[in-house]
DNA sequence: CTGAAAGCGCTTACAG
DNA sequence: CTGAAAGCGCTTACAG
């Protein structure tokens, strides 16, 4: 017999359902069954029809699947930030989680600075007959509410990763930023730095809000004993360096700084070096994120990882797992705080 | 009479093509025509239907378009490349020529250092019947020659960003990494170096082997009035630092140092910093690719520009613009080289 | 220049 | 437990 699976490699059609059908001798609807996984398919219907399948090297048209049916096999991830790395482990998480579950991933990127009618238009395009199973959404668009109003108006399923507001509104994904920021201020506290710097990030980022007032909360129950002075930055590198010449001009100066994400810490990591201050023995220097740069830098940096891949993982699985009328879930995943070179005791 | 698009807001099914015929009072195959811009249509024709469209809030059926036709309005890029950096920026140059032209982005990630076998049932899977209009293949996967023959048996148009080999085997773009190699060796011999390290990269990579010609057979025309050390490195951080250390034990110092690219020339700065090097006065420093972390070290890294966005962008359009029976084409875009502050002459 | 028919490759009721 | 029919929403020949 020819090998039809050699003849497909030869560049012929590709086989359909129809040549499954035939070459295993049943219909068309048990093919169906075996490849979604139906109930009641006995044991050798289904070997007869994978044998087929392996036999041609059969796969199922997507656009076809999608077309007549419930499932699209495509979710989407919306991105509206900035970060090549943050975006990066976001795509990879979620990547895992559709190649685990045999569905496509598609990539979009919007613009949410623009106005906000422009922003619509573009998630409308997005979305509109796109046939995807669900978008996933992060920060900071997963929080504006314009946006969650066209998703449910449109009837598109999302889940969010780390929103600010309405965690039950749909599926969503977090970390506690709120105590693990207090944990590093026990950590600094408790190396007996007693005159702290911290670095804010966006106001508009429910990280950066989060991880702000956990961190000056906490301090603020340990006053007049330690002493807090803060600096504002963007999450960029440079915001990192600019509030490290700040807050190091203060006299006397911090023995410790504290920026809201890495970004900004291996800024103050070299604008230390250009002041001749050798971390950590002058200075103590703490980021957030556990993002790519903070193994990248000299001394490494001690950060609090956040487990976004993970994070991305669970939120494409809270689209997969349509589970019938489920109410959405909340879920929080752990994050721990990394100990490298960058932070010392006080002396 | 009441408007339709805010009934289908107000969740009713989205509208179907029979609906935007029937409220332009045409044909189906007219509502098609006009949205295809097949040639023929009378102005009032497309007013009728343009109107009926943006009435109902119409977004054709991606399904359905891509089931019926020969077009499937989606391509692919996939990836084998560790970089964060250098994928995001693959990523947007392709997505940014797929929002041009209303086309969909899909992602995929493969691992290519496991068995050759796994890899090529991965592909297969990815590229069968996933009804995309071809993919993006990026280094080191776009050098592989299994998985050209696979993407060849099975028919699917591909475009390889910076392949080694056979650039006309399939549209390809690169840049000139050779000539820019030159460039660096000339900028260093002309700031008065005379003895200059070079830190390559890993050799299945094409680009690295290429700056490594380019530089090295450029300096060794210079000969022997300049000298030359060498030392290998992995494109990494920490290959970077341990480079740095090697090449700088040798007596009388290297004045100058060329990273194949910018993460190990990072890890060098910071290897300086550890040695009480300043740069550039005692070392310049010149790095490769002007990625995102050239602006994430102190001083700032000279390098050359690779237009990785520019040259995916290209690729992409190679994927969309399939002209009839053209020959394959070869794309080359420029590079320029950027001075920072890392560089500067030797004394 | 416009339209009625057939069909892309599947899944979903429905019947046995 | 298995199968024949209808149909998802478009595009592609083909006819006028």
């Amino acid at each position: 017999m020819a090998n039809n699976k050699d003849r497909f490699l030869g560049k012929s059609q590709p086989p359909t359902m129809r040549d499954v059908a035939e070459c295993a001798g049943v219909s068309l609807k048990s093919v169906s069954r075996v490849i979604n996984n139906e109930p009641h398919v006995t044991a050798r219907l289904r070997a007869k029809v994978d044998s087929a399948i392996a036999q041609l090297g059969y796969a199922p048209d997507m656009a076809a699947r999608s077309l007549a049916g419930a499932h699209n096999y495509v979710i989407g991830v919306i991105f509206d930030n900035p970060s090549p790395h943050y975006t990066m482990k976001i795509v990879s998480g979620a990547y895992a989680a559709c190649v685990e579950r045999h569905y496509h991933l598609r990539f979009d990127h919007v613009d949410s600075n623009g106005p906000s009618e422009a922003l619509l238009e573009r998630l409308d395009a997005i979305v509109s007959n796109g046939r995807s199973d669900g978008f996933i959404l992060t920060p900071p668009l997963c929080d504006n509410a314009r946006v969650l109003e066209l998703m449910e108006a449109r009837d598109i399923r999302y889940s969010r990763i780390a929103p600010l507001h309405d965690p039950l509104r749909s599926p969503s994904v977090h970390m506690d930023d709120l105590a693990a920021a207090k944990q590093v201020a026990d950590l600094l506290y408790s190396l007996g730095h007693r005159h702290i710097g911290f670095v804010s990030g966006p106001d508009q980022l429910s990280a950066a809000t989060l991880r702000r007032r956990g961190f000056i909360e906490h301090l603020k129950t340990m006053q007049p004993e330690v002493k807090v002075v803060e600096a504002k930055g963007d999450f960029s590198f440079g915001s990192g360096v600019a509030a490290a010449r700040e807050l190091l001009c203060v006299q006397p100066r911090p023995s410790a700084i504290f920026a809201a994400n890495d970004d900004m810490a291996a800024g103050i990591i070299a604008a230390c070096q250009q002041m001749r201050l050798v971390v950590p023995d002058d200075l103590s220097i703490c980021g957030f994120d556990d993002s790519w740069i903070a193994k990248l830098v000299l001394p490494t940096l001690t950060t609090v990882h956040q487990p976004v891949e993970a994070m991305a993982h669970a939120a494409a699985m809270q689209l997969l797992n349509r589970g019938g009328s489920e109410r959405p879930r909340q879920l929080v995943l752990d994050h721990h705080l990394i100990r490298r070179d960058s932070v010392g005791p006080a002396r």
